[in-house]
DNA sequence: ACATGATAGTTGCTAGTGCAACTATTCGTC
DNA sequence: GACGAATAGTTGCACTAGCAACTATCATGT
């Protein structure tokens, strides 16, 4: 259809929006991980339990909420559980079903990434777009994230 | 300063930038996988190789354009001129830089994997967005991805 | 011209991730 | 209630990517 797909707009939005995420990933990535020692995927992990109604997550929803692989999922846990951030309990509803939970350790930890990862963002991404952009930006990703 | 940091504006704008590049990574990396055999780094390396204006990239370049560790990228291009899709030449000017080409069949199959992959960003990306947000997502991107 | 430092790229090693296959449990249907 | 299908999670395996160390080349200052 285009006459360059190459330089078609579509195929650039997409490109852009990799671009950045990625980008974005590799700065904060390694600011969280040289002010605290956590890995971004760690981090993730702890903030979703934290934000957690029930203060635990089963695997499948961990892994949804990371964008992870069930398998990745599982090794991530195990890390976490090895360094004394979360912990595994047994599902009493369902015996299949794994809950994970964050310890108290994994409270602490997650205080002081909190504090260092507000910065880096306000740094890198807040304080480059106005209000209205930081709104509009939220909307629309919003809308992409629905699903796909 | 928030009360609840977890659940802070900023905090989670970059979540959702995060996610939902994550999604889409996933996604269009599957979808472009499935229908031309091209793994989404790979597509990322021919279409920048595409748009060059001498039709050759220096490692260094392709790596920054593509967010890549060096040491990843030549990994990469290996693979890549192992698959016949690129070729390795000597850079006359500068005897420690290497420019890499994209060879015929890297064209062809870039060209069948710019038609499905336009299909898959219009269903998952452009489709759910109205004219004006794909071009007020493109400029607020473009300021995040400027340097960061 | 030469020494010092900077840059381009590659390699050894390690760690993280996904797919496919597997086990254990639950759900649905007869 | 029992059997087959679906679901939750884990493991074997292979692959990709990054960091640190290395080589080779270029640039700079004296």
């Amino acid at each position: 259809m285009a006459v360059c797909p190459s330089n078609d707009k579509r195929v650039k939005l997409f490109g852009l929006i990799r671009e950045t995420s990625a980008r974005l990933d590799r700065t904060l990535g390694h600011e969280l991980e040289d002010s605290c020692g956590l890995p971004l995927p760690w981090f993730e992990v702890l903030l979703n339990l934290r934000r957690s109604e029930s203060g635990v997550l089963k695997m499948t929803e961990i892994a949804d909420a990371i964008v992870h692989s069930n398998a990745g999922t599982t090794r991530l846990i195990d890390r976490l559980e090895e360094a004394g951030l979360v912990c595994r309990q047994s599902c009493p509803n369902d015996r299949r079903s794994t809950h994970v939970a964050i310890t108290a350790d994994g409270n602490a930890r997650l205080d002081a990434a909190l504090d260092a990862h507000v910065e880096h963002v306000v740094t890198h991404v807040s304080s480059r777009l106005t209000a209205a952009e930081r709104d509009e930006l939220t909307r629309i990703l919003g809308k992409l994230s629905a699903d796909a």
